[in-house]
DNA sequence: TGAAGACTTGACCAAACGGTCAAGATGATA
DNA sequence: TATCATCTTGACCGTTTGGTCAAGTCTTCA
């Protein structure tokens, strides 16, 4: 009763900081598979292996559990996009920006899916988050399009439709990932099919903005 | 007790019709904002004016409402790529193609996030649909972009991903709108801004395929 | 070693939910 | 108007679910 947790950034344990990542994993899990209404907190704790009381211990209750997994994965998931860097040429920009949303959407498809079942319902619990962090990111990105707009690298394209386009398109891949393996039996897993999709996204934007990519495939892996 | 009702498509007095419909109506209103789970059925009681037992009446089941408004759409949104015309040249198909996938999602928003929030899921409810009916329709499509290739009328492209990044970008707007009212403070009511995305998706899907589009505005609204 | 906290759990509770049922209201038909 | 099938509803039931609580176990450290 003395051991008061809350939401205390400071002074966490060994074990609390293992179990508090342990449930945040698990959340992820069940929350991008079914959805906020969908997923019981009896259910992660079956994933974490962990009793549903222990879950109710490190977080005071399914929303809180539900907001630390939205936290946890908000700035990873809006890395690529903070790299954005307007010195360097456009085409090879975009292309790295797309090279890393499908990489996103390959490697954390889990964290595609709960955002889009988050802003699917309304972004009811992001809202906040959306209209402060990500609005101003947007708009902070939109001025380096423009900027190469100006500076004649660019075609005149709107930036903000420019930016909704590739999350779009690259997103998709994780989101509608069922019905793309229904489809095609493949999945982002599958590299030729990853690069296949890299490739067509980033040909349509590339080529939608009057640029061309000098190198074909391989583009290096760092942020 | 005698008068049952079941699956009977059969002899649906006036009654029965109107309120099956209303019922549908206000099933796709429910469960496109909250998920199959997130979405009750008294929820749904009070969105069409009935009560729950009323609805329990009309369908056995919350589950039965859910299919019968999925099925109530899917022939609906899935009717513009079955327009697509292999007689035709490619650049006006696909223009015309993207023009009713946008006026889709402009219309029925509900429907794609339905839809949306059913892949999401994995797609348990109409995984039989999309491997028979959705797969032969992709397939037989997928066939006449191949035909426009090598026909010379058309870059070679993968028609697959072709596809799907029609589907992401058009989708995306109704799918994504609270994110784009957001960021931007319109959604596609406003028609300013749902010009806007259709001239950007169509100049990319185009563009990306090697093609021109000779009007700039203006596509003729029939299917 | 032993005490004080941190950690873990099963039993339990109230609310919400999907669904049943019997009884009443309404509409069609003669 | 009388009759019967259709339609509508409130009361009710069993289950599930989020959350509480008291009691027990394990860590840590003097």
């Amino acid at each position: 009763m003395t051991g008061r947790i809350g939401h205390a950034p400071k002074g966490l344990s060994r074990i609390q900081e293992r179990n508090r990542s342990r449930i945040i994993e698990g959340g992820l899990a069940e929350f991008s598979r079914f959805g906020y209404s969908g997923t019981t907190i009896e259910k992660i704790a079956v994933a974490t292996g962990m009793s549903k009381s222990n879950l109710l211990y490190y977080f005071s209750s399914k929303a809180a559990i539900y907001e630390a997994v939205l936290a946890h994965i908000l700035d990873v998931w809006l890395a690529p996009l903070r790299g954005l860097d307007p010195e360097k040429d456009p085409a090879t920009e975009l292309a790295a920006y797309i090279h890393q949303k499908i990489k996103m959407s390959a490697e954390l498809p889990e964290a595609s899916r709960l955002f889009a079942n988050e802003v699917l319902q309304g972004a009811p619990r992001i809202q906040r988050v959306m209209e402060e962090d990500l609005k101003s990111l947007v708009d902070e990105k939109s001025e380096v399009i423009r900027h190469w707009i100006r500076a004649g690298k660019l075609e005149a394209i709107d930036p903000v439709q420019l930016i909704f386009t590739i999350w779009a398109m690259t997103q998709h891949y994780a989101d509608f990932q069922t019905q793309i393996q229904i489809l095609t039996g493949k999945t982002l897993d599958d590299p030729d099919f990853r690069q296949e999709a890299e490739t067509t996204v980033t040909r349509l934007i590339l080529r939608g903005c009057g640029l061309e990519l000098k190198d074909g495939t391989g583009q290096g892996d760092a942020l």
